[in-house]
DNA sequence: GCCAACGTTGGC
DNA sequence: GCCAACGTTGGC
């Protein structure tokens, strides 16, 4: 299949990219996600190799800070079943599970954040699920030509 | 801090 | 299966 492109959204103050680059193997496992929209996208969608947009939201700068790659495909999240956790679904059977995760790699900070009012004002990038009006979903398909001038923003030296 | 837009829950 | 109530998201 061909390679395919996703956007993550994280508030910095729970997890930022930065928690990603500290992280052994700056790899870590997207858990959390409870919508069952995002979960069937993490659970049947994403595949190996496929790249991922890191946005931050709610925090200023909104922005997309950087790009990172899937590199185990959707399997169950274990904080579904960990009564400690804030994630934890006392409704989830183990041997059906609810919720799924992926893991990610991060493959690179972009030099400057491409912010979501940058977005806004390009012209290639209008149509991005992220502009439309309630998009709250936080893993959401990104197109190839989305992809490419996002990486091509976010590669530009800082002014 | 506000609130619109959604998603989920639960009573009927 | 409907829908009111409630909770959450996330930009402003």
């Amino acid at each position: 299949m061909a390679k395919q492109y996703w956007l993550f959204k994280s508030e910095p103050e729970a997890y930022s990219i930065d928690d990603l680059a500290k992280e052994p193997g700056q790899t870590c496992h997207w858990d959390g996600i409870r919508n069952y929209q995002a979960r069937n996208t993490l659970r049947d969608k994403i595949k190996v190799g496929d790249g991922v947009l890191f946005y931050h939201s709610v925090k200023k700068p909104m922005a997309v800070v950087g790009v990172c790659e899937v590199v185990r495909e959707g399997y169950p999240d274990h904080t579904q079943f960990d009564a400690n956790s804030k994630y934890y679904d006392p409704k989830s059977d183990p041997d059906d599970p609810r919720w799924y995760m992926v893991d990610i790699k991060l493959v690179e900070k972009f030099l400057r954040p491409v912010t979501l009012e940058e977005i806004k004002e390009t012209e290639a990038l209008f149509d991005m699920f992220l502009c439309r009006k309630g998009a709250r979903l936080s893993v959401q398909p990104v197109t190839a030509s989305e992809w490419k001038v996002i990486r091509r923003l976010g590669k530009r030296k800082p002014e």
